[in-house]
DNA sequence: AATCGAATAT
DNA sequence: CATATTCGAT
């Protein structure tokens, strides 16, 4: 089981990790190498997504399950008298599922380095399919009634958010639409998307949030969500500038990063500035009033951490 | 009505 | 600090 578990099923790709790194190490080309360990990661993230979709709605989808499923037996015992069964009916409750599977979210953890560990699930990869990717019968729910909820990466699938939901029964609860939105962090993967898509747009400072979605085109993915980053983005952006004296603050990917990302998998063209630039020079690189200068690493850019070997070829 | 950006709130 | 929500302006 072991290396047959470890298949990676995207687009029409089906291979181990093993047989991909292989693969990959017979290319000489280095830009072909690097295009096709793109290729591979962003077939790897996409199913990322799709599966942490699933792992994200399924408490709050279990939740509402249950507590409809009580709501219905407490309804039923008022007719119990008579002949029917107060339980809902099993046959037919996945029908219903299908209404609210529609795939949302993203948040994908991906590590290329840790590959062989992580992957083993099997999938296929749908363009981008459905059309109906905004309707949500039941949207997100918070917590049920009690304290924090499982929410956190490591899928706390928490048999508690559930049963605090029904035995904790604060089934008086309404069901409005009206609950917070579950705090989603951004993957390095997605920021990087972000990043992309803003560069593809002529920097940070002119992007608009909504441009930026549907460039980035990951599902789920909304405008708040995009526009809140933005925001955070472009306060962090404009830190740091020259008098750089303290080193501990900020991050961002680096840019460079980016403009691979761009160039290699994205737009072949690149709307970017090509050879001659009209405009005579400024300073060092880049303007003061302009684009981008981000720093260095990802991923929780308090204070200061190191800056775990990131290669790129 | 849709969205943006800034200000707040959590 | 990061993300969500609200608010005022277009």
């Amino acid at each position: 089981m072991g290396d047959d578990s470890n298949k990676v099923c995207s687009d029409s790709v089906t291979k181990t990790i093993s047989e991909i790194l292989k693969e990959v190490s017979l290319i000489d080309d280095f830009s072909k190498k690097s295009s096709k360990l793109e290729f591979y990661v962003h077939a790897l993230e996409l199913e990322m997504t799709k599966i942490d979709a699933f792992k994200r709605e399924l408490p709050h989808s279990m939740s509402l399950l249950k507590d409809a499923i009580e709501r219905l037996k407490e309804e039923g015992l008022q007719w119990k008298g008579k002949d029917l069964e107060p339980v809902i009916d099993k046959k037919n409750w996945m029908s219903s599922a299908q209404l609210w599977s529609t795939p949302v979210h993203y948040g994908n953890y991906f590590d290329i380095r840790n590959q062989d560990s992580i992957l083993h699930q099997k999938r296929t990869y749908n363009k981008e399919e459905n059309g109906n990717g905004k309707e949500h019968i039941f949207v997100p729910f918070q917590k049920p009634c009690n304290g924090t909820v499982g929410e956190e990466k490591g899928m706390t699938i928490s048999a508690h958010s559930l049963s605090l939901s029904i035995s904790g029964n604060c089934r008086a609860q309404q069901q409005h639409q009206l609950q917070k939105k579950q705090r989603r962090c951004w993957s390095p993967e997605l920021h990087k998307r972000f990043v992309s898509a803003l560069h593809q747009l002529g920097g940070a400072q002119v992007a608009t949030p909504k441009q930026i979605r549907e460039l980035m085109n990951v599902d789920g993915l909304t405008n708040d969500e995009v526009k809140s980053h933005l925001q955070k983005y472009r306060l962090h952006i404009r830190k740091i500038p020259t008098s750089s004296t303290d080193l501990s603050s900020c991050s961002w990917l680096t840019q460079d990063q980016c403009k691979a990302i761009v160039a290699q998998s994205c737009s072949p063209q690149g709307p970017l500035h090509l050879g001659g630039s009209p405009k005579g020079l400024s300073a060092t690189g880049r303007d003061s009033m302009e684009e981008e200068d981000d720093k260095s690493e990802s991923h929780s850019w308090k204070g200061l951490l190191h800056k775990p070997v990131e290669e790129q070829q």
